[in-house]
DNA sequence: CTGTGTTCCTGTTCGC
DNA sequence: TGCGAACAGGAACACA
């Protein structure tokens, strides 16, 4: 199973289409359907067409693309979607086999660029979304992100901060966009027990009365930067095949924290799986 | 305002 | 072996 697209997809992905896009004039759009999540924008394909891409760049889990004109692409994956990137004569002359072509049925948006490589858009579940907008951050759903968990700007005093007064369980805080932008589920999880914090703690439990982040706040700024950089690596080398997570899908597994002798459990919080160790997560 | 629950959607897994 | 139910969850929205 490939893991839900958090951060370290997203920016998986960031890196694949720069590779492939940058530079490159949109050819031609071809829009297999009039919606994904929601529908597509007003004259969407003629709007891109015959823009060059500047740069490619990311914000929490959406993708930006920047174009010729100085408008962006906004682009987001939902749960299932991703990228194919292939040679556009080579996909021309193509007959496709009877299981490619059940792969492709979920094919919505196709990008043949300038360059003579074409890039799919493919989204069984269409969780994903595409938008245009003037600047990068004049998005609406953009313009209301925390901080990139991998900037200077996201530090303890910050996630203190944006945790003060919100009395809502860790974890469900992590999940909050508006609070730290491009952690799901599974990296939430992952974050709190490398931290050994509880998911059920409180989140304005950060902020200490003397107005500074309390020492668990530290080790959870971090713990999310850890996790996340080595996600980002571990993808690079093509090596996360084979590799684990600490706790997501490990229920009933022995915790591997050193020293600690519990166990892993799987709890449901805010309506999602929550993986963590009672024993070491305080 | 704030937090919880529901909805969208389909491929995969599980139990009978 | 086959079939239906349950499950997975990002983000938006309804609602108390």
């Amino acid at each position: 199973m490939t893991p839900m697209p958090e951060l370290p997809e997203v920016e998986h992905v960031r890196r694949m289409l720069h590779a492939a896009m940058t530079g490159a004039r949109f050819t031609r759009v071809v829009l297999n359907r009039k919606d994904l999540r929601h529908p597509f924008p007003r004259r969407f394909a003629d709007r891109l067409r015959g823009q060059a891409v500047r740069r490619l760049s990311r914000r929490g889990k959406y993708l930006l693309v920047e174009l010729s004109r100085g408008d962006h692409l906004v682009m987001h994956l939902g749960m299932t979607g991703w990228f194919r990137v292939e040679q556009t004569n080579r996909l021309r002359a193509k007959r496709l086999m009877a299981d490619e072509a059940l792969e492709r049925r979920h094919d919505h948006v196709i990008f043949v660029m300038s360059s003579g490589l074409t890039v799919t858009f493919t989204d069984p579940r269409r969780f994903g979304m595409m938008d245009l907008a003037a600047g990068h951050d004049t998005h609406s759903s953009i313009a209301t992100l925390g901080p990139e968990p991998l900037s200077r700007d996201f530090n303890a005093r910050a996630l203190a901060t944006a945790c003060a007064k919100r009395r809502i369980a860790l974890k469900v805080a992590l999940l909050d966009q508006s609070i730290v932008a491009g952690i799901g589920n599974i990296y939430a999880s992952e974050a709190l027990h490398l931290a050994r914090l509880s998911p059920f703690r409180n989140a304005s439990t950060l902020f200490a009365q003397s107005g500074r982040p309390r020492p668990g706040c530290k080790r959870l700024v971090a713990a999310i930067k850890a996790v996340l950089r080595r996600a980002i690596t571990l993808k690079e080398s093509e090596r996360y095949r084979e590799s684990r997570f600490r706790v997501y899908d490990r229920d009933g597994e022995a915790c591997l924290t050193p020293g600690c002798r519990g166990t892993i459990e799987r709890v449901w919080q805010a309506g999602r799986a929550t993986y963590y160790c009672r024993v070491c997560q305080r």
